[in-house]
DNA sequence: TCAATTGTTCGATAATATTAGAACTATCAA
DNA sequence: TTGATAGTTCTAATATTATCGAACAATTGA
């Protein structure tokens, strides 16, 4: 089974985090996260191709904001708030705080109800 | 007299305040600015050339995170203090709190030569 | 085994960012 | 007027990023 590389707490640095929620996708990503926890990528309803939702999530991944666990040929995303809270304290609720800029990119509204809440 | 455009406090986005932030030179910056209070452009004793810094400085400027003001043949830069708090609370203090990773770039006229030891 | 699902990786392109040096503007002081 | 100081703007080179489509890999279900 593939591997996905996360950096260890320590090695997560605050310009990479900050940059890695500058881009408004990524921004809207989180949100959804911190708002229902853990997804697969497809849960994300992002106006873009795959392979870019692709890339968006590894930029979080490799920044160390969110953890990514295989299961299946689903790619389940969390949010690493220990981490986050640890090394950048009150940084990801100020950020969450202030996400109301961000998209809704939370799953489908025009698919049916999948049972989730 | 030379006017300066600053965002007007709606205008301001975490995006682009996010991103303005995520540069080190300009994380350090706005770390000296917090610790030092209002400092003109050359008060910076950054490792970039002074039109390299005078377009870090924009970015502050055009993401609204620091206001600048012009003095006769200087440009005096405080961060936006009330309007960073009003529009995202708590981000400021979380990023400023966080930014140890920052390098110091204070104005060092003889400063420590560092690891000389 | 075959097909569908989920997501990554590769290749290419267009846009944007960082950087420096040179030329320039404006102010101030002598 | 002359020279020094402070900083901007322009131009150009380099680097990075976002984006997509196509090809690929792994898993699951029929």
């Amino acid at each position: 089974m593939k591997i996905l590389h996360h950096p260890h707490r320590d090695d997560i640095h605050l310009s990479s985090v900050l940059y890695a929620l500058s881009d408004p996708i990524r921004l809207g990503i989180i949100s959804v996260l911190a708002q229902t926890g853990e997804q697969p990528c497809n849960y994300f309803c992002v106006p873009v191709a795959k392979s870019t939702l692709s890339h968006h999530i590894r930029t979080l991944r490799e920044a160390g904001v969110v953890f990514v666990r295989i299961q299946g040929t689903q790619h389940f995303v969390t949010i690493r708030r220990a981490d986050m809270d640890t090394r950048f304290p009150g940084l990801l609720d100020a950020v969450l705080g202030a996400a109301s800029d961000a998209a809704d990119f939370s799953a489908d509204p025009s698919s049916p109800s999948d049972g989730v809440t």
